[in-house]
DNA sequence: CCTACCGATCGGTAGG
DNA sequence: CCTACCGATCGGTAGG
């Protein structure tokens, strides 16, 4: 990889673990094995390193913005597949929950743009979906679809950042590993918010094949 | 107020909003109106100042608990009360929601230690009082309790933090003010996530009196 | 991509 | 509580 390339991987790392004013230029360009001035030369100025730090990421989040929406509009939007990409795409680069969580707390006014435009057509489409699914009653009316939404976006993030951080918490229960009880009552907990009651109780029954054994939310490995 | 006083109020706000790397104590003094060496008198050097925020942030928590507690034990355990109490503690000072999500990114390892001593208590009383909803059939029994409770820790904190980022995503709804609709969702998915199908979908039978009312989540305020 | 260097600012100290 | 000052480090530039 270029030098480019590995400044921006490091910064990113970097960025993420110990935010923007506590890294400094000369840390980034030691651990690429350059100078500082060679690191000025590919960027500008700290200022412009951050913000092309923080395109990638917003690019890598519209690159899967299709996979995403097929997540959504599969299957009648079961919210399995929805959180199960979420909970991918964050789990895969923890830096990407990181760095979003920070800029949110750090730079409020410019993220307010940046999340405005990148979350929106995800946000509409599943809130879309979830009004359809309410007119047929397999949605709870009440759920507010776009708040709902953001809140789910919002428990996976912090779930991701906040795991590590909490797992004494839970260890106490031996057994299953803490971040697994965690993920698990993150996905129940956006299934029994969403989906009305009778399709989640009548399942010994089994009256509807098919969507039966997907309605109960299992985290994807 | 004096001056000990004034600086620990101007640096949590600080460290709060910029972060402890991003602030310079130069810039404390100067607003608390005192000279840089007379803040060091106070406090000796920029990490205890840090040490005493927290401090201060969690001895505020540990005030808060024994109402968190009337709240989890009161009514059968309605979850209403505990994020009421949730919402209030944080709410009132957001800097808290702030300071406490920012550690967790910077210091993961130090907040492990903290949060692992000052938030135990409650998550354990709380996940007891479940785990007995459960056994008489109001909580739903595949509900993790001790999980339960820390997502919808992290998912108020988490709501405090970033609702005024998204709020552009929320707002072309016209009416209901963004914030209110995403705390509205947060009562509900913590309602609905809780308690048993049959005792919130008899509702307009209206079959068991005095609880019906509290079943369904409304915000405070 | 480098060496050499800039002014500004950092946390912290001496001494009163 | 202050003035005066410390070495270290910051982001960034000159010049090659």
């Amino acid at each position: 990889m270029d030098s480019k390339g590995r400044i921006l991987k490091l910064a990113t790392r970097l960025f993420a673990r110990q935010g923007f004013a506590g890294v400094s230029l000369r840390s980034i360009a030691e651990g690429v094995g350059i100078s500082k001035p060679s690191l000025l030369y590919h960027f500008p100025s700290k200022d412009q390193l951050r913000e092309e730090v923080l395109s990638e990421v917003f690019d890598h989040w519209a690159r899967r913005l299709p996979s995403l929406v097929r997540a959504v509009t599969s299957r009648a939007g079961q919210s399995d597949e929805l959180m199960n990409e979420l909970v991918a795409f964050f789990s895969e680069d923890p830096d990407r929950a990181h760095l979003l969580l920070r800029e949110i707390i750090d730079r409020p006014d410019e993220m307010r743009r940046r999340i405005g435009d990148s979350l929106r057509p995800l946000v509409m489409l599943v809130a879309e979906t979830i009004r359809k699914g309410q007119a047929v009653g397999i949605v709870q009316s009440d759920v507010d679809p776009e708040a709902y939404a953001l809140s789910m976006i919002g428990l996976t993030i912090v779930h991701i950042v906040a795991a590590p951080v909490v797992e004494p918490v839970l260890a106490s229960e031996g057994g299953v590993v803490a971040n697994e009880r965690l993920q698990r009552e993150l996905y129940r907990i956006a299934n029994t918010s969403l989906f009305s009651a009778p399709a989640r109780a009548a399942k010994p029954r089994r009256e509807r094949d098919e969507r039966d054994d997907s309605a109960e939310a299992r985290p994807s490995r």
